[in-house]
DNA sequence: TATAATCCTACTAATCCGATAGGATTTAGA
DNA sequence: TCTAAATCCTATCGGATTAGTAGGATTATA
């Protein structure tokens, strides 16, 4: 299951993607536009700002705007950064690999292969979809 | 992530499968030759029982196995009795749809389309291999 | 009748998720 | 300069889920 908190990033994104060009928008505007709890969206807008999606302006009239063109934000960083690994165990993970405490011999296990797959047909779907993709441009 | 019950359910399908023709498998051998907790293991081959996957026999010289060929046993079907549904958000479920509670409208979802084409691509995955592939046969 | 196996229900500890609380900080504008 | 509006930040919390445990009931074999 996509976590509420991707979930809601990502139409946050869309969001400010779509709102380009004007003044700043404010948490409370997404918030009340896309039902999200707006204490909640807080801390997703400091996480999307964090991984460099979003700047921000605090004070009277701030608000957030998108830093990088939305045909240049794959969904796959969008996804790594709100969500975690691509993949559904960590190794067979790109950017997160861990060993499996349970797999003493990962070329043995049964599992590996269609995790795999897995995670390359996810990685194609992530990687071709942007965030201009996302507000239909 | 894939939960421990699907990765163990999955493992100890591949198990069962290995020793296909041959007495029952129990599952004290399939939790040893696995790394799996037992008493964990036990409730996840009820579940695969109960959903036709496997059979067993109770008693002394009992066990599990399997009921339906290995190359018959599409991955799709085991993972959406151990691990659910396929897709992410549940509007876009074929199997288990349910209406999002945070959208009013489905199809002015900006996530919606990138979630279907997650759905569709791990579809294809997940139906094209069966439990034959996960032993390599 | 002893033993070995599955079957079944309930419980628990730990973790994660979604949300909330309560301010601190910064800025624009009256 | 003061006030309102906005982000920033840390901590907390209830509920749900997960992984695993406990303890026995049932069934079949030898």
């Amino acid at each position: 299951m996509l976590s509420k908190k991707t979930k809601y990033g990502l139409k946050a994104l869309a969001y400010v993607a779509k709102h380009k060009g004007e003044d700043p928008v404010q948490i409370g505007a997404i918030a009340k536009s896309e039902n999200i709890s707006q204490k909640f969206l807080e801390s997703i807008m400091l996480t999307l700002r964090k991984a460099g999606f979003l700047g921000s302006k605090k004070g009277k009239g701030g608000g957030y705007y998108l830093r990088r063109q939305p045909a240049d934000i794959k969904m796959v960083e969008v996804m790594r950064i709100l969500e975690g690994p691509v993949s559904m165990v960590p190794c067979v993970s790109l950017n997160f690999y861990e060993k499996c405490d349970d797999c003493p011999d990962e070329t043995a296990c049964s599992v590996h292969s269609l995790m795999v797959q897995l995670r390359d047909s996810n990685l194609a779907v992530l990687t071709n979809n942007t965030l201009a993709d996302l507000i239909g441009e």
